[in-house]
DNA sequence: ATAGGGTTAG
C-alpha cells in the first residue's frame, strides 16, 4: 500500500516521502515508518537532509531512539533542525543527560541554536531538574534574543519549577513581555507541583481576571490539585463543570480518588468514561490497577489486564510494575511472579515491587533470592528495595539475614540507611522478640530516631506484651506526633491484653482529651465486580440482617471449636456481653460472613482491611476457615493473612 | 517547539 501511494506521487518523491513520514509519526506507526525508509534508501534519496531529518524525527515519534540515532549518525551532513531532531528524541525518551551533551556537540561545531532547540534542551533540563544547565541556557537564550518569546518563555517557566525554583518561575513569569494560556498554566502547574497550592488558586483567579480563559490542561491542573490536598469533592465539582474533558482529565479525576482511599469512586468513574467514548490510555490503566490494589479487587484487576493486553500497553514498564503490585496486593504472588517473569522490560521499581509482594505475604525466602537475582542481573537496588528486603526479613522472622542486608547496602551499593531503614531493623528485632536488643539499636543509631522508629518499637512491645517498653516508646512517639490515634491504640491494646484497668481507663480518657480519634476499620470485599465495604460496628449493609444473622450461626460453632473470643481487643469499658457483640460487628467479620453468603462453597473468600487486622478477628478467620472449608485471605494495612484448615501463613507471626 | 494525569515503601 505504501509503495502504491509513493508510485502515484513520483512527480514529487521528496515531498511525498516527507507526507507518509509525518503520518506514520502522528500514528507511531514504526513498522510502517521503517518500510517507508527503506524505500528512501531504494529511490537513493537518503542523503537528502530534508528527508533524513524527518526520519529521525519519525523514529523518534515512534519510541526508537536507536534507529534515529542510526539516521543521525549515517547522515553526511547537519543542520540544527537534524540536531533538534535527535536531542528532541533523547529527551523524549527520558534520556536527557544524552540531550544536553548533543546539544553541546552541536554548539562545538559552531550551529547557532534556533529557539526550537532552546525549547527541547531546556525540557531535558526540566526533567532532569538540572538547574546550573538551565540558568545557563538561559542567559544563552537572553543572549540570542530569544526570551520575548512566548514560548520559550513558558518552557523556561516550566524548566525553573521543576528544579523547584517557584520564585524564579514567578519573576520571569512577571516579566514576560507576552503570555498565553499555557504560560500561565505552566506557572499554576509549577506551584502545583511544589505544593504551594494557596499561591496556585491566587493564580488561577487572576488569570481569571485577567481576561485569560482557562482550557482543559488548565482546569485538569486545578483537578489533580484539589485531588492531592484530599479534597475529592471540590476537585469532582470542578471536573463535573469542565466543558472539554480528554484522558487527562478523567485520569487527574480518576488518580484523585484512588490516591484518596476511594478505589470505588475511581472504578465508577472508569465505566462513566467509557460510556462518553474517551479512551482510556496507560497512565490511566496504571491508576486503575492502583484503585483495584487498594481494594484488593482481583476480578475487576484482572479484566484491567485484559484491556491492557487488548490496547498494547504491556509492555510499559510502569503498567507492568503496577500489575505486578496489584496481583500482590490482592494476595496472588504466583500471577505477579508469571507477569514479571514475562516483562519485556524491567527496572528497579519492578523488581522492588516483586520483592514487595513477597514481603507483603510473607514470602521472606522468596523475597531474599529475588534480590540476589536481581543484584546478579544487574539491577542496582534502591532504598526503597532495601525498605522492602528489610521488611520481607521482618515479617519472616529472618533476623540474621536482615541484619547482614542492612549491614551491607552502604558497602555494596552505596546506599546509606535512612530512618525508614533503621525503623525497619527496630521491627525486625522487636518482632523477633529481642526487644532489648531493639532498644540498644536505637540508643545507637547516628540520626536523631524519629517517631515511625518509635512505633515499630511499641508495635513489638504490643506483640510481646511488654508494658514498660510501650509505655517509653509511646512517650517518645508522643513528644514527636501528638495527634496521632495509632499509639494511643497500641498501648491500649497493651494494657487490655495485661489486665491493666486503671491504665487502660487513664490513657483512653488522655485520647478523648486530646481530640485524638481512632480511624474506624474498615473492609472491602468484591463480590460480581462490585465492591463492597463493611465499617466496624455498623450495620448499613441492605444485606445487614442476613450478615449478623449468618455470624450469629458462626460463633455457635465456632465456640464448639474452641472459640473464645478476645475481649482484650475492645478498648471501651462496657460489659463482656456487649464487648462479644463488638467483636462481632469488627468488619472482617462482616466482610466474611456477607463474602460466605454471596459466594458459592467451596471458593476462597478476599478481603481487603485498611488497618491491621485485629488478633481476635485473626483467631476468629483461623476458625471459620476450617468450619466452612474455605480459603480466606486478608491483606491488611501491613500484610496478607492467608487462613486455611484453621491456620494462617503467617504463622501468628505479625 | 511550550502547560495537565503514572510504578516500588511508609
Amino acid at each position: 500500500m505504501v509503495e502504491q501511494m509513493v508510485q502515484q506521487t513520483t512527480k514529487a518523491p521528496i515531498g511525498a516521502y516527507v507526507c507518509l513520514l509525518k503520518g506514520c509519526s502522528r500514528r507511531k506507526a514504526l513498522a510502517e515508518g521503517k518500510q517507508v525508509h527503506a524505500l528512501i534508501v531504494q529511490s537513493v534519496l537518503d542523503s537528502n537532509i530534508l528527508l533524513a531529518n524527518t526520519l529521525v524525527h519519525m523514529y523518534s515519534k515512534c519510541g526508537s531512539v536507536l534507529d534515529a540515532h542510526k539516521v543521525f549518525s549515517n547522515m553526511p551532513q547537519h543542520n540544527v533542525y537534524s540536531w533538534t531532531a535527535i536531542i528532541s528524541a533523547y529527551a523524549d525518551s527520558g534520556q536527557a543527560e544524552e540531550a544536553i551533551k548533543l546539544f553541546q556537540q552541536m554548539q562545538e561545531t559552531g550551529l547557532a541554536p534556533d529557539k526550537v532547540v532552546f525549547v527541547v534542551v531546556l525540557k531535558a533540563c526540566a526533567r532532569l531538574a538540572a538547574l546550573e544547565q538551565g540558568k545557563q541556557l538561559h542567559s544563552d537564550i537572553i543572549r540570542r534574543g530569544f526570551q520575548s518569546d512566548v514560548i520559550v518563555g513558558s518552557t523556561l517557566v516550566d524548566m525553573y519549577s521543576k528544579c523547584g525554583c517557584t520564585e524564579d518561575a514567578r519573576e520571569l513569569f512577571n516579566n514576560m513581555s507576552e503570555r498565553d494560556v499555557v504560560s500561565w498554566t505552566a506557572m499554576i502547574a509549577g506551584y502545583a507541583q511544589n505544593g504551594l497550592s494557596k499561591e496556585a488558586f491566587a493564580l488561577y483567579e487572576q488569570m481569571k481576571q485577567e481576561g485569560v480563559q482557562p482550557n482543559n490542561v488548565t482546569l485538569s491542573t486545578l483537578v489533580d490539585m484539589y485531588a492531592k490536598c484530599g479534597c475529592t469533592e471540590d476537585a469532582r465539582e470542578l471536573f463535573n463543570n469542565m466543558s472539554e474533558r480528554d484522558v487527562v482529565s478523567w485520569s487527574a479525576m480518576i488518580a484523585g480518588y484512588a490516591q484518596n482511599g476511594l478505589g470505588k469512586d475511581s472504578l465508577a468513574l472508569y465505566e462513566q468514561m467509557k460510556q462518553e467514548g474517551v479512551q482510556p490510555d496507560n497512565v490511566t490503566f496504571v491508576l486503575l490497577l492502583q484503585a483495584c490494589a487498594s481494594l484488593a479487587a482481583l476480578e475487576q484487576g484482572k479484566q484491567l489486564h485484559s484491556d491492557i493486553i487488548k490496547r498494547g500497553f504491556q509492555s510499559d514498564v510502569i503498567v507492568g510494575s503496577t500489575l505486578v503490585d496489584m496481583y500482590s496486593k490482592c494476595g496472588c504472588t504466583e500471577d505477579a511472579r508469571e507477569l514479571f517473569n514475562n516483562m519485556s522490560e524491567r527496572n528497579v521499581v519492578s523488581w522492588t515491587a516483586m520483592i514487595a509482594g513477597y514481603a507483603q505475604n510473607g514470602l521472606g525466602k522468596e523475597a531474599l533470592a529475588l534480590f540476589d537475582q536481581m543484584q546478579r542481573e544487574g539491577t542496582k537496588p534502591n532504598e526503597v528495595t532495601y525498605i522492602c528486603v528489610l521488611s520481607a526479613c521482618a515479617q519472616s522472622r529472618l533476623v540474621d539475614e536482615g541484619r547482614h542486608v542492612f549491614d551491607s547496602m552502604y558497602k555494596n551499593h552505596g546506599v546509606t540507611p535512612t530512618m525508614e531503614h533503621y525503623a525497619c531493623m527496630v521491627d525486625l528485632l522487636g518482632r523477633a522478640g529481642c526487644l532489648a536488643d531493639a532498644e540498644l539499636f536505637i540508643d545507637k543509631m547516628p540520626i536523631q530516631p524519629g517517631s515511625v522508629v518509635w512505633m515499630s518499637l511499641l508495635g513489638a512491645a504490643r506483640n510481646h506484651g511488654n508494658v514498660e517498653i510501650g509505655r517509653r516508646a509511646f512517650d517518645r512517639v508522643m513528644k514527636l506526633e501528638p495527634k496521632n490515634a495509632a499509639p494511643y491504640v497500641l498501648l491500649s491494646n497493651i494494657y487490655a491484653a495485661a489486665g491493666r484497668k486503671d491504665e487502660l481507663a487513664k490513657i483512653r480518657n488522655e485520647m478523648k482529651d486530646a481530640g485524638v480519634k481512632k480511624m474506624p476499620g474498615c473492609s472491602w470485599i468484591e463480590v460480581d465486580n462490585q465492591v463492597h465495604a463493611f465499617v466496624v460496628g455498623e450495620a448499613t449493609h441492605p444485606q445487614s440482617k442476613e450478615i449478623l444473622a449468618e455470624l450469629d450461626r458462626l460463633v455457635g460453632l465456632m465456640k464448639e471449636a474452641g472459640y473464645i473470643p478476645d475481649l482484650s481487643f475492645v478498648l471501651d469499658d462496657v460489659e463482656d456481653k456487649e464487648k462479644e457483640n463488638a467483636l462481632c460487628r469488627h468488619s472482617v467479620k462482616l466482610a466474611v460472613a456477607f463474602g460466605l453468603i454471596k459466594t458459592p462453597p467451596g471458593t476462597p473468600i478476599r478481603i481487603k482491611k485498611n488497618l491491621w487486622v485485629c488478633g481476635d478477628c485473626h483467631n476468629a478467620t483461623k476458625i471459620i476457615s476450617k468450619i466452612v472449608g474455605r480459603e480466606i485471605i486478608v491483606m491488611d494495612a501491613n500484610r496478607s493473612h492467608h487462613f486455611k484448615d484453621g491456620f494462617c501463613f503467617c504463622g501468628d507471626y505479625w
